[in-house]
DNA sequence: ACGGACTTGACAACCGATTGCCATTATCTG
DNA sequence: CAGATAATGGCAATCGGTTGTCAAGTCCGT
């Protein structure tokens, strides 16, 4: 990061004129039509070379910048992407959404963040509201029913993350996948009855994270039970803390790291030890879970990766020119990573 | 592209027609001009309340919402306000941005959030753009010298966030008020050489609490010194404690959650205890400060209603209409969190 | 040198809404 | 009842670009 230091802002500042400059600015310094400067920026083969340079020159001499809204007016391009997520302050869409910023960036779109506040209405005006005011949308674990889902993708360009809608594309986080090796680990320690501390009703994530737990525990005979539905918040965790220390089980697999933070908290205040006494697996690896108290085990995945692989595939999407094939689904793997809140089980 | 089909006048589908309705569709549909839907809907008393009420019905069986960008191009007004924040993975910038969402979406704005990614350049290339595409800017931290942030304000309606430049409007988180307790409070644990772990050399806010602290410092005879500059980074952190342990001191000031994060992170892999060892003062009081370990001991303040307030002094700013005089500036209480990274100095 | 093929640049019609200006009509006043 | 005044609605220009159309200009081969 020692590029920190380079360009000294002795920069050319573009000194400031009242109003910013228009293509009819240009056309008139150069002396040509504005249909010729457009041309000129926009289609340069179009133009001979040295109008062409001329046109261009003084596109940077008068810093010019296109008006956004207008080119959105006349071509129907926005050249913005909306971005849903729903608790903007729910450090798993940190990294998604820097993903989704960068990669926006670099293709020159602008991004529009919204956090729908968990709430499907909010999300589905929001939604109808971009159609008009972006070319996109990245909606990351939508709380609308699939339907509406479908209807919203049938209606303007959507990639979805971490919900899987047939017919829209869509970046999945393969947590699932890690459920075997979670449950794997904790069985080695010597757990036999784990508990799954479910996330919203509406969570297609929590579901499938179910699902793959309960057919894994199944395979191998263990007893696995299902706790919640808990809001994906730290305030939750004293809820399931509470609830998994009823059910009897050694061991919990959490539907994400919030809940299991919480959960960690409230078992100190009742004076329980993890892992000694209880085991908590949490999901996602978000910022916190490596210095919490104690550290969390938890299934990790790319997530910023994951941001930039679903703007990548609404742009193929916006632009088929290009290349590659449209994919329609990415998965993104994912794996156990083990700290400290996973222990042996209590030998009681 | 064949001629586009939209004069078909009985093509006015209630339902979701492939493309939303416009003021044309509405003015054919009550056989009016357009511009006096337009005035229907934006100045009703200068039309005809049974026009007006006719036109409002089509607007509302047409699923009318006004195009943004239309409307932009013509009025100059773009209903968007740009948020900047120096690194979106922040945790500090989360509840600024949700407060700044909330107080915008009240307000019938749309909130254009961008990360600069702690670069000036880059900071200056988005104020530049979004002077075409914003009504206004919210600027946090900015990394921006004072002149070039002056001229940019000067440009466009700005509010600053924790930065204070002559002419712009700013929201202060008083952090330095907040200083001389977190000191009284080391000192009576019976520290007498602290050190303030200090923040980006482009920090204003880093270079007031220093300020802050230092004065205290004197008028009560203790020793502190500085060391830095650390990267707001948990990363930083590590070096941060060396830093620290090396110089001598038995208890530190640190410029935010983040690197005293990092550092309680250091100490333990060096074996040393907190807050036996080394106490430890962090500042923002960010998701983690309460869970990590030990807990920080950090100063708080309620940065939600910062991002509230930046808006609200904003928007005043764009419509001057409403009543409430502008305040040019607005200053957040802090105050400081005992929690466990704070004890006793060592007796040796 | 001449005609055709190909370039290049200008014109003008949009995109969707706002707004100044004017014509029409309604209401009111003397 | 005529004339004044206000209320109302429509036309058209405008915002800053994009793009289809066409005329003028260039270049080529024969």
């Amino acid at each position: 990061m020692s590029a920190v230091q380079r360009g000294t802002p002795m920069a050319t500042q573009p000194m400031a004129t009242g109003r910013p400059a228009t293509i009819h600015d240009i056309a008139a310094l150069c002396g040509v039509a504005a249909s010729t400067v457009s041309r000129a920026l926009a289609n340069p083969e179009r133009v001979n070379i040295r109008t062409r340079e001329r046109i261009q020159a003084a596109a940077v001499e008068l810093n010019y910048t296109p008006n956004s809204q207008a080119k959105a007016l006349s071509s129907g391009k926005t050249g913005a992407v909306g971005v849903l997520v729903p608790d903007i302050t729910n450090p798993f869409y940190f990294d998604l959404i820097r993903g989704t910023q960068l990669q926006l960036k670099a293709a020159g779109y602008t991004q529009l963040l919204v956090d729908t506040e968990e709430s499907d209405e909010v999300e589905a005006s929001t939604l109808e509201q971009l159609r008009k005011s972006a070319d996109g949308v990245v909606v990351a674990a939508s709380r609308l029913n699939d339907e509406a889902l479908a209807a919203a993708a049938a209606r303007m360009p959507m990639v979805t993350v971490n919900r899987d809608v047939d017919g829209v594309p869509a970046v999945l986080i393969d947590t699932p996948s890690a459920m075997p090796q979670a449950l794997d680990h904790l069985i080695s320690l010597g757990h036999t009855s784990v508990a799954y501390v479910s996330g919203p009703a509406v969570s297609q994530s929590s579901a499938r994270r179910w699902i793959a737990l309960s057919e894994a525990a199944e395979e191998r005979g263990v007893d696995v039970r299902r706790i919640g539905p808990f809001a994906p918040k730290t305030q939750s965790g004293a809820a399931a803390a509470d609830a998994a220390v009823h059910s009897g089980v050694t061991a919990c697999i959490v539907f994400n790291d919030l809940i299991a933070i919480g959960m960690l908290q409230r078992l100190r205040e009742r004076g329980l030890r993890v892992p000694e006494d209880m085991s908590i697996v949490g999901c996602d690896d978000i910022f916190g879970a490596d210095f919490c108290n104690p550290p969390l085990t938890t299934m990790s995945s790319p997530i910023e990766q994951a941001g930039r692989v679903a703007v990548s595939m609404l742009l193929a999407q916006l632009n088929p020119l290009a290349g590659g094939g449209n994919r329609s689904r990415s998965v993104m793997p994912t794996h156990l990573t083990v700290r400290g809140s996973t222990g042996s089980a209590p030998s009681n």
